[in-house]
DNA sequence: TAACCATATAAACACCCCTTATATCCATTA
DNA sequence: TAATGGATATAAGGGGTGTTTATATGGTTA
């Protein structure tokens, strides 16, 4: 037969109180109840844990040394439901988010940067990668969610759409007159393209749909990150693919321009992945809230 | 609402085994009962604790920090239950006795070497004193059990006799030839006497006997303890009253010899004292079954 | 697709713990 | 010494809670 805790708590209050009544008034109940509990324990436990005086009870020997352990122990639960309280206040526990490198700079950090200043005391971990290697990391528990780009297709993740991202191609002043009027794909695959490389998601989704409308494209240039090929198409060296909200900054001051497309890309979006079988924790679900809100 | 503690115990056993049904089989519960408890401690802490799976349960990150505050706590709890089982056993704990000092060195000493043997672990305290003063101590909770000359007559104490003691007579070889033949007590008078000091229990209750008899002592020599009253008769400083049972070394060698009395006095006992209000500990309860026995 | 193993849910029952009521003991005070 | 007050002990009844049985649901595996 295994002693009941909670027999633990009413013994420490008793011990803390030197009574009976006493304690039955801390613990809301009645003095019976206590009397009745302790004696319980003393049964249970084959030993006399308190001396009955007329004015209240006194500790045994015995009853002193297990105080000790039964406070501290009472104590470490309440240190432990503590800390559970300060994961739901977000001050304490981590964030791991996975997602990918031009999300990140773009999208990501600022909000990142806000949930940061709201709550301080979250460690955050960020994990690069593509889309694909970011699904097996949440798959196999190395992060909490994943910001990348959709579509994603996987019946064991949910997925949200946070941002729609339009993929476009844009130049610098040499090729301004060239470029005055709307061309279509065809033409566009002719100039001199400076692309991402084709491992990148956005790469083959811009090269996929052009393929599908017949047209292949050879570019000039390859480049590793996004940025890069912004900073290219800056200096003339050719037209170049980028996702029109994280250049936003180049074509409102003047130092890129959009090209005119006689046809649309479909925009895709951004969006956020967390496995259906994991409830979001506190400190994910907040951030979720933060940049679908 | 105070979260009931024996969710923790289940809770650490689930923790430890990653699974529901296997904690049922060790806490000989059936798995809903299980799956509730832990549902119900959640619920308390607003917080999930484990991540459900198909083939069991992972602990979030919050269930890990709890478990870990949880399996210490249930485990100073378990120690506090073993250093109770010591208490029991005797190996832990002390033993407080407060005795007389002839008692202490001619009755008590020779049991406290067995009981040592037998609980060496067993811390032992032992308080000189007169009887009186050991009976309050014994009051104020200074020591546990008292070992004195009877009669103590106390209605908040237990008395049990367990040794009877004779208040008797002796002298050296110079009174051999005198003291041939029986004497009452008031030819005894007029010899030199030595005895122990008048606060003495003992020499009270002789001294007492005596005047009830008509008789009044004053003796030659006034001595602090029993061993220099049985030098003194030894030295044939006179008729020493000595106890009977104390002196057996020297009456069975021929060094002493004693008075043959035509009266006899009473005997006494020594006995043990506990206060009623006041249960015996384990440890005061076996060393009086041992002095008892 | 069926079987198996995991957890979740629902409802009934049994047990335990708490409360109310009362007793008892001791100490203090009139 | 009797009476009062404050402490714990005891007894009995009732309500709540936790456990069980029965069943559902979901997911992996063969």
């Amino acid at each position: 037969m295994v002693i009941k805790l909670d027999l633990y708590r009413i013994f420490c209050v008793v011990g803390k109180n030197q009574s009976f009544s006493g304690a039955a008034k801390e613990l809301f109940m009645t003095q019976p109840a206590i009397s009745q509990s302790i004696m319980q324990l003393e049964k249970e436990l084959d030993t006399r844990l308190f001396n009955r005086t007329p004015k209240g009870v006194t500790l045994t020997n015995e009853g002193s040394l297990l105080l000790e352990y039964a406070n501290s122990a009472i104590n470490l639960i309440e240190i432990g439901e503590e800390k559970i309280a300060e994961f739901k206040n977000l001050t304490i526990g981590e964030l791991r988010i996975g997602v990918g490198d031009t999300i990140s700079k773009y999208f990501l950090l600022p909000q990142l940067e806000a949930f940061r200043n709201r709550y301080p005391n979250l460690k955050l971990k960020i994990e690069n990668g593509t889309t694909d290697s970011l699904i097996s990391l949440l798959k196999s528990g190395g992060v909490d969610i994943v910001v990348c780009n959709l579509p994603v297709d996987d019946p064991s993740l949910n997925v949200t759409p946070c941002m729609d991202i339009h993929d476009t191609f844009v130049y610098g002043d040499k090729y301004r007159k060239l470029l005055a009027r709307p061309i279509g794909f065809r033409e566009l695959a002719k100039l001199p393209l400076i692309f991402l490389e084709p491992s990148s998601n956005s790469r083959k989704y811009v090269e996929d749909h052009f393929l599908s409308k017949g047209v292949k494209i050879s570019p000039e240039f390859e480049l590793g990150s996004h940025d890069l090929v912004v900073e290219f198409a800056r200096m003339n060296m050719g037209i170049a693919c980028v996702t029109r909200e994280f250049t936003k900054d180049y074509l409102e001051s003047g130092a890129l321009h959009e090209v005119q497309l006689t046809e649309q890309i479909p925009y895709r979006s951004i969006g956020v992945c967390s496995l259906k079988s994991v409830p979001l924790s506190p400190a994910s679900s907040r951030f979720v809230e933060l940049i679908e809100g």
